[in-house]
DNA sequence: GTGAAAGCGCTAACAC
DNA sequence: GTGTTAGCGCTTTCAC
């Protein structure tokens, strides 16, 4: 279909490699014949083959990307990513694993075999086989959001401090003279979830507070895990009683809320609460809910600059040069927004 | 780095165009030598290279998508479409505009100079010259939220009945008993933006009520533009009152209502509001929001289909069999989301 | 059932 | 300053 420098090569009587450095601007080449091939190339057209330039370079200029659903506060991250990349010539292969480690799988090797220069990874496994490819290759991988067990030595990713965001949660609800404290968390599997429940037992027994295993839930970072949690916790509530709640994902936030809300209960007089990733664009939502909010644009940021960064020393290996690029965690601080729903009140039993 | 036909064929000790068989199933092969190459494709982890038979085939199983901002509403749009594009074994190439034309038309031309098989744009601009690469190679496009002015030849779309979705608006606000309607609309360039403002217009003066310009304003379709024109409304109020008012998008939506709060005045009671696009996962949201919804998994869905029927198409009417597929525009209804802030109140004016 | 050879569109080392 | 050549990794026609 389209015009190629062969085309353009035999239209101007000079050779392919001719044209090609013309196209490219590489080389000393002559006006008369840059004119020439110049005039030929716009009147067809010409449009370079990238796929032809990926496989005879090794470099697509392509980043992968691989989320468990965009529709997460994350999307925000993909945005800011998108900006550094793009503007560093790179596009973004995007897919979205659904929360399903095996669709997760099948995209990881996907994009190996579109042969992604770098990948950007929000797993939701707690290891994946499949990134031995990556690894072997010299595929530079970050992890984001949550980091599964691989070899320290490709441990390289761009993570909240759960742990302090947990702490953080906790220590608002004291200051607020909360004591009975319960969490709704994600799970014990991965570090995400882990984590966000260390913290939180940490910074309970920090402050001489019990850790009551009856207040502590698995909610599966999912909508319907939130609002099954707070279900549980609220109906348990004479035997297990808690004044305050933190919910450690914008999903599960949501359920709980609802929970709440089917309840008739009202925030935070019968129970406070603390969400996450929770940001209310509107300034409608009353009372105002407090949250831990991930620096995500930030992040979105770091990712990308950090991985151009591995994708451009794997290059200069490549030619031999032996460049060591350790693996970095790059650990990013939380930020509380205080409302009124983590509140101490009158009423609060 | 990685193992290819070539090196498998050298350690086997047949052709690469027998392993190649044997890799794509293809042919008929001996059981024996089929199990030798499996084998020695396993041991090395043989992955096949997609750039390498993309440029073979021309064909790189790849759909691009440009949006204005992934943070829209317009996300869930992508996951949907992910779902169909993945299953039939297509990438999504993403990219975002970020509102800018010029932004645009770069991604326009790089998804083409990276050879994607089709493309499913949210445009900002009212025309694309950038797209006349892909109609003359044949490369399908499907419009999705805008359509810009191109041969109808290629007006392959889909698209909200906007019109219907204006008149929804008003029709709601009428049966409350509202007369006073004023409209932040978006700009009368796009198609998206006109008709939404010519439903409007349309729909009140079927409903025997007059179309004031002073409460039709241009909001451009962003959070900024929202805010000024609720802003002026509310400014001019005296001299141009209206009880209700109509915002025909969501960032101009979360615009309006931050200016609707600062001022202090109250929804219903004070003026009624009808948004767009404006969903409360929370159900938090005081009052209710009313709002006109896309049918937004389903524009996924529809596009994805839409648009992987022209694939298959243009590749067939590459091998000769010369099919007419003749330009769609497929044209969704919205929704209205009932909720308390279109209600006409007591102490409405 | 298997191999040889051409070619997808491009780049780059080398020669003149 | 320009041309020749080889090759990136693969598919596919044609021959045997």
């Amino acid at each position: 279909m389209g015009y190629n420098l062969k085309k353009i090569a035999e239209e101007s009587g000079c050779s392919i490699s001719t044209v090609s450095r013309v196209i490219n601007g590489k080389g000393r080449i002559s006006e008369a014949t840059k004119e020439k091939v110049m005039k030929i190339a716009k009147e067809h057209d010409y449009v370079p083959n990238q796929i032809a330039r990926s496989l005879k370079n090794s470099k697509t200029n392509t980043i992968g990307i691989i989320v468990p659903d965009i529709r997460d506060y994350f999307y925000m991250f993909i945005k800011a990513a998108d900006a550094i990349f793009s503007e560093a010539g790179y596009s973004i292969l995007l897919a979205d694993s659904d929360e399903n480690a095996e669709k997760e799988e099948k995209y990881i090797n996907l994009m190996y075999e579109k042969r992604v220069d770098g990948l950007v990874l929000a797993t939701v496994s707690d290891r994946q086989e499949a990134l031995g490819r990556y690894f072997r290759n010299s595929v530079p991988v970050i992890f984001i959001d949550n980091l599964p067990h691989v070899d320290p030595a490709y441990e390289d990713c761009v993570l909240l401090d759960n742990g302090r965001a947990s702490a953080m949660a906790v220590e608002c609800f004291i200051k607020e003279g909360h004591e009975k404290i319960a969490i709704i968390a994600g799970n014990e599997r991965e570090t995400t979830g882990m984590e966000r429940i260390l913290g939180y037992k940490r910074s309970m027994e920090e402050h001489g507070l019990e850790v009551r295993p009856g207040l502590v839930k698995m909610g599966h970072f999912q909508e319907a895990g939130g609002y099954r949690c707070m279900k549980e916790l609220l109906e348990n509530r004479e035997k297990e009683p808690f004044t305050a709640v933190y919910v450690s994902s914008y999903k599960m936030t949501c359920g709980a809320l609802r929970a709440i809300r089917e309840s008739g209960l009202k925030i935070p007089e019968d129970v406070a609460l603390i969400g996450f990733d929770f940001i209310d664009n509107t300034g409608l939502i009353t009372p105002s809910i407090t949250t831990i909010v991930q620096p995500i644009e930030n992040i979105g940021d770091v990712v990308a600059k950090r991985l151009l960064a591995r994708v451009k020393t794997a290059e200069e290996s490549e030619q031999g040069e032996q460049i060591r690029d350790i693996a970095q965690k790059i650990i990013l601080a939380p930020e509380i927004l205080e409302g009124e729903s983590s509140r101490r009140t009158a009423s609060g039993q």
